[in-house]
DNA sequence: ACTTGACTTGGAGTCAACTCCAAGTGGTAT
DNA sequence: ATACCACTTGGAGTTGACTCCAAGTCAAGT
């Protein structure tokens, strides 16, 4: 329980620790140190061999997940993270980028959309199924007008 | 340009070959065959050692693509299909599956849409840098609440 | 009968994205 | 001073989902 002592007074002046990106992230430290050595984090600082974090690459690794999430390789973020390390040249490149991610974004949303309304006809199948038997629904055709007149929603496979 | 002769008069009467199958749901034949042995499509018929696939081959294809595309693993589907030949005894295990798949998807839906919000405000960003240069961006909250006012749009990293 | 081409099998190889490990180091607490 | 523990590195191993290959088979057309 101590006062910070004349060194230690700039310890946490600025910067994360692995461990506090690894709670802020969701992320492991393996992945963190594999995404930086994969040239996903450029400029993360040193502290006595220690790896320091700075908000920036807090924002970055955010990004990086958003990424992710849309289906973009490791190799594509790589490849968009070297350009922001490159100032208002490379604006223009980094701009078409997101105009692909976004167009891809777009898309992977209708292809969730689409899936989730299969999987909640199945859902329906089933509660039906296990009310009436599976019988009754051997028909895919008449249940899947059964299943439009009961639920109001539009759905064919 | 031949009309069919008693023997192959049954040929086509029932059945897809893989190569239709590739057509029909775009994967390819190695897929298709690999997910067999997987055990995502029992019940695939032979006729001369080779794949005969039925209608209801083709309904489980599109299903596992749904499952796929919400980010549910193979050896899970799988599961689901082992229990697809068990009839009614395994409804309600089918259910709950399908329910668990459901809460999956919107989950990743709402990523997906925060992935999007994300992205949009990249590709605002930088279409305002390669007008104005990233210096008048330099403060990220300065940037975002500009970002608000000028698409009306709601995001905060 | 012979060629062609789409199919079969088992198994090996590839790729992306981690995940784990062993050996060593630096700052803090007792 | 010593012990501790979170951290460091390079590199090997794992997982999931394919993808490719070699050798063989079957049915249809010439």
């Amino acid at each position: 329980m101590s006062i910070m002592n004349n060194k230690s007074q700039k310890k946490n002046g600025e910067g994360y620790s692995i461990s506090q990106m690894c709670e802020r992230t969701g992320y492991s430290a393996d992945t963190l140190r594999f995404y930086e050595k994969a040239g996903l984090l450029p400029g993360v600082k040193r502290r006595g061999g220690r790896r320091v974090y700075s908000e920036a690459n807090l924002l970055a690794v955010k990004l990086i997940d958003c990424l992710k999430k849309t289906g973009m390789p490791l190799g594509d973020i790589a490849e968009f993270m070297r350009l922001t390390t490159m100032g208002d040249k490379s604006v223009k490149k980094r701009l078409e980028m997101m105009r692909k991610r976004e167009i891809a974004a777009k898309a992977q949303l209708a292809e969730i959309q689409a899936s989730l309304a299969h999987i909640e006809f199945k859902v329906w199948y089933y509660e039906t199924a296990a009310k009436e038997g599976l019988a009754v629904l051997a028909d895919i055709e008449a249940a899947l007008e059964r299943y439009r007149r009961e639920t109001g929603r539009e759905f064919s496979i």
